[in-house]
DNA sequence: ATAAAATATGCATATATTTGCAAAATAAAT
DNA sequence: ATTTATTTTGCAAATATATGCATATTTTAT
């Protein structure tokens, strides 16, 4: 059962920081207590979509691909009205958005390619986000503020 | 005088392809007339912002960093309607937006990390693209198809 | 509960990428 | 036109990442 945890560290650790090499990342690893071989961090890094990308300044840092990367003001003016309401219900939560723009959304949502949600399922104006096993709701929030960042600002939650 | 075309062809053989290895792009580029060493390559691509991502099969790709990887109904539904009108003249282009978008467009263009273009100015609802020397109009249209796919189908042109 | 199948991991090694350094090519200055 | 400074490149070596294989662990089926 360490994988699971694992990968969600890593995940995290990659959206928190940079981390230049996986030994990097093995070390940051052993410091939360979870201990395993540069060989399995490769093949990790993989199953998760993780890519190596340019840092800017000389140098390369691991990050997640997908949608997650972009920044800035085009995303949270067009993405994030869209989205309407954030209900939580029997560990799972649901996502209204204007009509119409939900399956949209969740092809964004699933284009990040977060290891924390399993799938989505979507309709008209409604997202079913399914967490994997495991990951808390919280988890899930902070997730969702990785892939839309400022929607907790602007949207309303019950 | 042979690196910017080399950049440039990297460019075009990264958003075109799959390539897996930098000795795989080295035979494409041979096979273009461009010949150079791999470590040249190496160098080459940091400066780009080409990074090396999974390619969801087992294997991994090159792939632009930034923006333009993102595909799919949402950038399509959400950005391209900003854009209102593409214009050339004495070899820059001018974009015209909705107003009050111009500079978020800007940003995303930026954004893309496109050798093609050396920089852009935006006002409210204006955009002032400017290629860099030897790129060619339809190089730069070439380039926003690829940060903004469909923007030719929709958007009139001058 | 036990056996069979599938998945995950470490080790050692193969493959791929990056880098220091010196030479060559370009650009800038006198 | 010559010299000086800057940038680019190849080569060889260093570093980093990926993989084949055997073992261990976990899951599934009987």
């Amino acid at each position: 059962m360490q994988k699971p945890k694992r990968l969600l560290a890593i995940e995290k650790i990659i959206s928190e920081g940079i981390i230049s090499t996986q030994e990097d990342l093995l070390k940051k690893l052993k410091g939360k207590g979870i201990s395993c071989t540069q060989a399995t961090l490769s093949r990790n890094l993989r199953q998760l979509g993780v890519g190596r990308i340019p840092d800017g300044a000389g140098g390369y840092r691991y990050s997640m691909t997908g949608i997650n990367r972009i920044s800035g003001p085009v995303m949270k003016l067009n993405i994030v009205p869209v989205i309407q309401e954030i209900i939580e219900a029997k560990g799972l939560m649901v996502i209204k958005t204007i009509p119409g723009n939900a399956s949209n959304t969740a092809f964004y949502i699933d284009g990040a390619g977060r290891y924390e949600i399993a799938g989505t399922i979507a309709g008209d104006d409604t997202i079913l986000v399914i967490p994997r096993d495991g990951v808390t709701i919280p988890q899930v929030h902070t997730c969702l503020e990785i892939i839309l960042p400022g929607i907790h600002e602007q949207v309303k939650q019950k």
